[in-house]
DNA sequence: CGTCGAGTTGGCCCTTGGGCCAATAGGTAC
DNA sequence: GTACCTATTGGCCCAAGGGCCAACTCGACG
């Protein structure tokens, strides 16, 4: 149903890896399977759209110690489902409290895993949307000058021209030219949408 | 370290209920405890501040079931945290799903137990605050009429006076007036704080 | 039929926002 | 030192927001 969309499957077990590498390339994913959690995380691109399916057992790096490391990043999180043969009921707790998309035990029914890798798909994708949409806001947020910035606050919080010229110590007029370049920089025409991309990016504080 | 907060502990055996009861009040909560599912439900109130504490697996209702219930009420979700003496990962899976705050198995450590019902006196409280600050913006947008609602929405959509005047077929004129009146029931000054309250409210569609 | 709320509109006037041009001052980079 | 950026300020003028008073229409309610 999709593609480009890339799956990263870790598993220590070769037999397993193979098939779930097939089952997922049938269904059009693009699968790049690991059986050794160090090199997956080497490899790790966390530009690509995508999931990581991990086995939750594996030596040397289990399956919850790499989703916190998947976690940390920048605020993206990588979607994360579990696949396990033996487990318990305090790790699947624990993987789904940290965010896991799904948490499945062997012998895993395809439909399960589909879902599965569907759901983590979209998050995938809502995460980027949301995360690129916040990066480019915040670029631009970035060129505005110290002053440009401050005025910016103040507008927000509804403030006149004049009150900020008064908090800023300076006049009216002044304020007017950082305003109006604030705005050219942000590539925005009104107050309504200066105030929604400030909720956004927390600026109101 | 807290008071007036409601346990709702739910569990067939009776000598569980006893002894939950015994800790979570030596805590300092509320506990209200049920044996029966049916009279839990059938008692409970969702204006009191408090979470469920339930047994997975009983007779004629089990925990799942009950938490479906009383997450379907009117957005507002009672914080869940599910104990079990015998239960499988699939089950603590789609009790995290669907929004669990913890799934413990017995034997219950009283620290997980604590930890559990703290964190979800804290989503409830956070989710009580929420609801009731939606629920006083949408008292004052309620009575609003037809037109000064529609006015809003422009305005929030960064339109001027003008262009609403044309949209809606009249004058500039008009619109001031709905204007001013309509920022006036939502006891609002500025601009900003209008949008805001917009975005809260997802008036912006 | 009279009252009332909702929607309209006009006039008047003041405050704000904002664009254009020009000019000054301090600091930094080349 | 010259060029450039940032911050400031002034004047001029026009557009937009918004308060106050008054008035009119229409449909619903008694």
């Amino acid at each position: 149903m999709t593609d480009k969309f890339t799956v990263y499957l870790v598993d220590d077990d070769p037999g397993v890896l193979k098939a779930l590498s097939r089952l997922l390339r049938a269904k059009g994913h693009d699968v790049k399977p690991y059986s050794s959690p160090q090199v997956f995380l080497e490899e790790h691109d966390v530009g690509v759209p995508g999931c990581a399916v991990l086995d939750v057992s594996m030596p040397g790096l289990d399956g919850l110690e790499i989703q916190r490391v998947l976690t940390v990043a920048n605020g993206y999180h990588r979607p994360v489902v579990f696949v396990t043969g033996k487990s318990d009921i305090p790790t699947s707790v624990r993987a789904m409290k940290a965010g896991a998309i799904d948490f499945l035990t062997k012998p895993i029914k395809d439909k399960d895993l589909f879902e599965a890798v569907s759901r983590a798909e979209a998050r995938d994708a809502e995460s980027r949307r949301l995360h690129s949409e916040l990066e480019s806001m915040q670029a631009k947020v970035g060129t505005l000058t110290p002053r440009e910035r401050e005025v910016l606050t103040h507008v927000v919080a509804g403030r006149l021209n004049k009150q900020i010229a008064g908090d800023l110590g300076t006049v009216e007029k002044t304020i007017k030219v950082h305003r109006s370049r604030m705005m050219e920089k942000l590539g925005i025409r009104t107050v309504a949408d200066l105030v929604r991309m400030a909720e956004k990016l927390n600026l109101s504080r």
